[in-house]
RNA sequence: GGGGUCGUAGUUCAGUCGGUUAGAACGCCGGCCUGUCACGCCGGAGGUCGCGGGUUCGAGCCCCGUCGGCCCCGCCA
C-alpha cells in the first residue's frame, strides 16, 4: 500500500494518477476554475479543478463547497505547471494535481485560528485546540523528529545488547528530591502510590537482577513549578549498566548523540570536552555552562582590596564579568542589570567603565592605582564594562552566571550555529542547605563517592566528590548520572550523613539495601531528557513545541481541562475528604 | 510562595486627557470572476472590552480584588 503525500509531489510524479487525502488549506475560486491547496502530513500541494480540463459540473460544484479544514479526497493526474505558473515558495510548486474526482469526506467549522506555520495566534488558544495546532507542519515535524530520534535510540541500544524494561508507574514515594505526584489507593485507604520521579531504584534493582544492560524510554513525574524547559511529566532515556565505569558511559552517550543529532542535520564531534564542576563554577558560575561565548567570570578578590570600597574588602569573594564594548551601556540599562542582580540575591552591582571618563558606581573609592589594578586583574580592554559582584561565593556565582547569560542574549553574542557538548564531572557528593542546616545529596543518595574520599564521609562531607557526571549542550542540562553505591555499608553511611536514620532508610528503601546484600554488581548509568533533546534538535523555544499535549505554566491541560473536580462517589471510594 | 508582562470582533491588534454610535487588518457569509498561490472586485454580518466590585454625571481607559496565558526567582535528589 503506497500512500502518496501531497507535500512529496515533485516533477518525477508528472503523468501519474494519484489519490490525495487531506485537509483544505485554502480555496481560490475563479468561478469555473478553482484552486485548492491541499494539506496533509507531508505538506501542501495545489489541486486544480477546471471545467476546461475535464472537471464535470458536479466536481466543480463539490469544489465550490469546500472551506478551510474540510477533509477531502482528490483523485487526479499530476501535471507540470507552465513556467509562469510555478511557485518557488512551495517544494511542490513545479507541479499540480488536476482533479477528476473531488470527494468531501467531512466538513469543518471555521477553525478558531489560522492553521499555518507562521501563525500568530495566542498560545493559550493553540493549547486549547491542540489537535488543530498539531496540524501545522512545523509542529507536526517536531513530533516526526522526536519519533525518529526515539526509534534510532531504541535501535542503538538494542544493537549493543541492552534490554528495554518497563518499570512501574504506580510506585513508592521517595524521601528526597522533588515533590511527588500521589495516587490514592482504593484497596488500602489512606495510603498512596507515588508516580516515579525517575525509575532510579528499579533500574538499580535490574542490575542486581543481573540484566546487566538496561534502558527505557521512561515517563517521569515531578510536582514542581514549570519553566520553558521543564514540564511536570517528561520523558527520559534511562540507562543503567553493570561492570562499567565513567568512561563507558561517556563513550556510550557520545555514540548515541552521533546517531541522533544528524537526524536534525547537526554534526556531532566526539569525544566531548570535559570540565570539572569546580572549573565550571569558577569560570561560569554555573554547573551547566554555555561555552558558546566568552565573558567568563574573573576572580578579582585581591585586586578589589586595593580600593577603599568597604564591601569589597569585607567580601568573601569578588568576581566580575567583562562586557566587550560595554562602556557604551546607558545608565538606564545598567540600572536594570543592577535590579536583576539584586533580585537574584546580590547586595548590589558595581560597574566600571574602562573609557576616557572612567565612570563607575564606586568612583569615589577608586584611585588611579586601584583602577589600574582592577583593569589588569580583569584583563579589560578600552571601552569594556565590568560588572562586579561581591559577597558569598554561591550568591556571586549565581548572580554573575545569570547576568552573563542575559547580557550575552541582549548583545547577541551567542552564535546559533554552534553545538557545544560538554561533560561536567567531579561534582561534590553533598550540598549544604542553609535553611535546614543539613547536607543534601546533590545528585541522589545512591551516588557513589570517589573511593579515596570514603574516609571523609563522616568527617568532612562537604569535601567528598561524587562519581557523578552531567552532559550539557549549549548551557542546557541534557542529562546526568553516576556510578552507584553497591555496598550496603556505604549506602548506610550515605544515609547517615544525610540525616536519614537507619530505621527511616529501612522503611523507605529497605528493599534496595536488602537487595545489595545479595551480590550487587558494580553499576552506574545516566538519564537524558528526551523533551530537551527534541527541543534543541528542532531548534524550538519551548518544551511545549515538542510535546504532543503539553501543560501550561500552571500545570494545566487546557484542551481537556485537567486537573478537574471528581465525583464525591470517587472520593468516597478512596476514603478521601476534601478540606475546603 | 514572590516578581514581571499580557488579556478589546473568530484571530492579531489600535483605541489620544475618563466623554457622541469602540475601529483596522485578516478571517467569516453572499455575489461576480479561467491561472491563482497574501487571488481580485462588490456587498454584508460580527463586541459580556477576561470576570467581580469601587470611584465618577460618565470607565475599554482610574482604583481594589480575582481568573487565565507567557517569562523569571524560589523549587526541580
Amino acid at each position: 500500500m503506497t500512500r502518496v503525500f501531497a507535500g512529496s509531489l515533485r516533477k518525477d510524479h508528472v503523468g501519474q494518477t494519484v489519490t490525495l487525502n487531506g485537509w483544505v488549506q485554502k480555496r481560490r475560486d475563479f468561478g469555473e476554475l478553482i484552486f485548492i491547496d491541499l494539506r496533509d502530513r507531508g505538506g501542501i500541494c495545489q489541486v486544480v479543478v477546471d471545467r476546461e480540463r475535464g472537471a464535470s459540473a458536479d466536481v466543480v460544484a463539490a469544489a465550490k463547497e469546500l472551506r478551510g479544514e474540510f477533509v477531502v479526497r482528490i483523485e487526479g493526474e499530476v501535471f507540470e505547471r507552465a513556467d509562469a505558473q510555478k511557485n518557488a515558495k512551495l517544494p511542490t510548486g513545479d507541479v499540480e494535481v488536476v482533479a477528476k474526482v473531488v470527494t468531501i469526506l467531512n466538513r469543518a467549522d471555521t477553525p478558531p485560528f489560522a492553521i499555518e506555520d507562521d501563525t500568530d495566534a495566542a498560545e493559550e488558544l493553540r493549547l486549547q485546540y491542540r489537535y488543530l495546532d498539531l496540524r501545522r507542519p512545523s509542529l507536526a515535524g517536531n513530533l516526526v523528529l522526536r519519533s525518529k530520534m526515539l526509534t534510532a535510540t531504541r535501535n542503538y541500544f538494542d544493537g549493543l545488547g541492552f534490554i528495554e524494561v518497563e518499570t512501574p508507574i504506580l510506585t513508592k514515594s521517595t524521601p528526597e528530591g522533588a515533590r511527588d505526584y500521589l495516587v490514592p489507593s482504593r484497596v488500602h485507604k489512606g495510603e498512596f502510590y507515588a508516580l516515579p520521579q525517575s525509575p532510579q531504584i528499579f533500574k538499580q534493582l535490574c542490575m542486581v537482577a543481573g540484566l546487566e544492560r538496561y534502558f527505557q524510554i521512561a515517563r517521569c513525574f515531578r510536582d514542581e513549578d514549570l519553566r520553558r524547559d521543564r514540564q511536570p511529566e517528561f520523558t527520559q532515556i534511562d540507562v543503567e549498566c553493570s561492570f562499567i565505569d565513567e568512561e563507558f558511559i561517556y563513550a556510550l552517550m557520545e555514540g548515541l548523540f552521533e546517531k541522533i543529532f544528524p537526524l536534525a542535520g547537526i554534526a556531532v564531534t566526539t569525544p566531548f570536552p570535559r570540565m570539572t564542576w569546580q572549573e565550571a563554577m569558577d569560570r561560569f558560575g554555573i554547573d551547566r555552562p554555555d561555552t558558546r561565548f566568552g565573558m567568563e567570570l574573573v576572580d578579582i578578590t585581591d585586586a578589589a582590596k586595593t580600593t577603599s570600597f568597604e564591601p569589597f574588602k569585607a567580601a568573601a569573594t569578588v568576581r566580575a564579568i567583562v562586557v566587550p564594548g560595554g562602556a557604551s551601556f546607558s545608565r538606564k540599562r545598567i540600572d536594570e542589570l543592577t535590579e536583576d542582580a539584586k533580585k537574584l540575591g546580590a547586595s548590589g552591582l558595581v560597574w566600571i567603565k574602562f573609557d576616557a571618563q572612567r565612570g563607575s558606581s564606586i568612583k569615589k573609592f577608586l584611585d588611579d592605582a586601584a583602577f589600574d589594578a582592577l583593569r589588569a586583574a580583569l584583563h579589560a580592554n578600552e571601552n569594556d564594562l565590568a560588572l562586579v559582584v561581591a559577597g558569598k561565593q554561591t550568591v556571586v556565582w549565581d548572580v554573575l552566571a545569570n547576568l552573563r547569560l542575559r547580557v550575552a542574549r541582549d548583545e547577541k553574542l551567542i552564535p546559533d550555529d554552534r553545538w557545544d557538548f560538554l561533560w561536567v564531572t567531579d561534582f561534590p557528593l553533598y550540598e549544604w542547605d542553609d535553611e535546614s542546616q543539613r547536607f543534601f545529596a546533590r545528585h541522589h543518595p545512591f551516588t557513589s563517592p570517589r573511593p579515596e574520599h570514603l574516609e571523609l564521609l563522616d568527617s568532612d562531607p562537604g569535601a567528598v566528590l561524587a562519581r557523578a557526571y552531567d552532559v550539557v549542550l549549549n548551557g542546557i542540562e541534557l542529562g546526568g548520572g553516576s556510578i552507584r553505591i553497591n555496598q550496603p555499608d556505604v549506602q548506610q553511611r550515605m544515609f547517615q550523613a544525610l540525616g536519614i536514620s537507619a530505621e527511616d532508610a529501612q522503611a523507605r528503601f529497605g528493599f534496595l539495601i536488602d537487595a545489595f546484600r545479595y551480590g550487587a554488581p558494580p553499576h552506574g548509568g545516566i538519564a537524558l531528557g528526551v523533551d530537551r533533546l527534541a527541543m534543541l534538535m528542532s531548534r524550538s523555544e519551548s518544551l511545549r513545541d515538542v510535546i504532543a499535549f503539553p501543560k501550561t505554566a500552571r500545570a494545566q491541560d487546557l484542551m481537556c481541562a485537567a486537573p478537574s473536580d471528581v465525583d464525591a462517589k470517587q472520593l468516597d471510594e478512596l476514603g478521601i475528604a476534601l478540606k475546603r
